[in-house]
DNA sequence: AGTTAATGCAACCCTGTAGTTGCAGTAACT
DNA sequence: AGTTACTGCAACTACAGGGTTGCATTAACT
């Protein structure tokens, strides 16, 4: 496991925008048309957010009709989560080590 | 709980520079300066990321003489992994339950 | 006290990117 | 078939930020 997977998806939720998107998709699927009614960018603008998002692994698109529409991928995010956690795990380890070599044991 | 603290986090962990010098600072607190030496980057250069990890509350930093050292916090990422992971089980959550209206119960 | 080696600050370049407007393409619906 | 409503593409603006160089400052060490 390289971290090389991961900074594209933190760099993807490391914006504002990008998130409201994201908290919109979490309340049910929607096009970039129908997330540009609800925030205040372009669709456009939208569209190039929802390409980030999905190069990330965040979302995936599936065509309904004549519309393009977007779904939160949950799955992905746990699944950084989870590489987090260890990391930030393995960090405290070595400082509590560090901490026990200062106290002279 | 708000996600305007997460963004920054994401922001700050969101880019290759920033991850190298997170990671060498894993294997031991070090300076600016001793951190340049390491890394392909001027003391500036990696003093400004500094700055931006520590404005993410990712390190912390010490006078140790007439140096001042980092230190990488692994509880903040473990705090940012545990929000990460229950924000991707309530999208997913949400999806099954799509699911099974689609399945039609 | 003088030297050395660290940090701090400022100005600058340049690329990436968030945002816009405008128009072309395309597929539903009547 | 014609209209409508959505997506796709392109060009452009503007600003943030990653990187540099240069110099000032400050605090250990001899």
């Amino acid at each position: 496991m390289t971290t090389s997977t991961l900074v594209p998806v933190f760099a993807a939720l490391g914006d504002e925008t990008r998130w409201s998107i994201l908290v919109a998709l979490g309340e049910g699927d929607a096009s970039a048309s129908a997330l540009a009614g609800r925030l205040p960018v372009t669709r456009q603008a939208i569209a190039k957010h929802l390409a980030v998002l999905q190069e990330a692994g965040l979302v995936e698109s599936l065509r309904v009709g004549r519309e393009l529409r977007y779904r939160v991928l949950g799955s992905q995010l746990s699944e950084t989560a989870r590489r987090l956690e260890r990391i930030g795990a393995e960090w405290d380890r070595r400082l509590v080590a560090i901490k026990r070599i200062a106290e002279g044991l």
